[in-house]
DNA sequence: CTGGGTTACATCGAAAATTGATATAGTTTA
DNA sequence: TAAACTATATCAATTTTCGATGTAACCCAG
């Protein structure tokens, strides 16, 4: 399991960008993979308070890379996705990442390559199986 | 490859407790892994600033987390590491990681359990490859 | 062995992020 | 329709992080 740890690290420390913060990332990437999301859904994944969520989003918002719009089936709540200029950003990190990834890839042999390419869907499961059970 | 970011986000949440920051957590694990670290080493590490990392390790210090002493070999630096404590909060943190992981592995089938299994020597190949070209 | 350049870490004041407590306005329910 | 609840906002205080700079130890050319 330690693997798993260490593969990690790599991978979290791939990216060669630093100029965001982790939790702006993390709001931008999860606002990125699941559509329009209200701040208190957007809070459950997210590692931090209400108040320093809604600061953040305020902050994206005028940055320009965060969109909010009240949600129209309660008064409440308002709709939070990315513009195009944040989706961008997503987008040019996670081809960073692939690229990075690939570089290390390439230098497999063809059998573990194929292990690998295996493992992909196990990978799926695994992750259905902890969004089912969560 | 996007398989990958979602299981990492599964992975990355799965500790329960929330106590210690992104920031603290990063270290201790760190030091868990690498024996005894110069603060410098430790810096290329963490995404900190020297100054945030040296207040930072002065904060553990103090917690009674991680333990100090001046390198032998160099009288400007400090030699990092880990008190009984610090390796108990790795330790446990890693062991939670285990078990949730596990409870989730066990979900799977035989046969994706053990397309798992023969990932693991891939996944340790592909963290030296990017340990060596860093 | 010595003075200039470099490296390791510490300190300081300021800016930024985060938090708990609380306010406000919309929603649900009995 | 009033009481209870929920979604988000605001505020002051705390914590984290940063850039600039200081200090002491190291390294090396002369």
């Amino acid at each position: 399991m330690t693997v798993i740890e260490d593969f990690n690290g790599v991978f979290i420390r791939l990216p060669g960008v630093r100029k965001y913060s982790f939790s702006t990332l993390s709001v931008l990437h999860t606002l990125g993979r699941s559509g329009p999301l209200r701040l208190t859904d957007l809070l459950k994944t997210e590692q931090l308070k209400q108040p320093a969520l809604t600061s953040l989003v305020a902050k994206l918002v005028q940055d320009g890379l965060i969109k909010r719009r009240p949600d129209p089936t309660d008064g409440r709540a308002m709709l939070l996705s990315l513009t195009r200029e944040g989706r961008q950003i997503v987008r040019s990190r996670h081809a960073n990442r692939v690229a990075n990834l690939t570089r290390l890839v390439d230098q497999l042999t063809d059998d573990e390559r194929a292990v690998l390419a295996a493992t992909m869907h196990v990978l799926t499961r695994l992750t259905e199986i902890a969004a089912e059970d969560a």
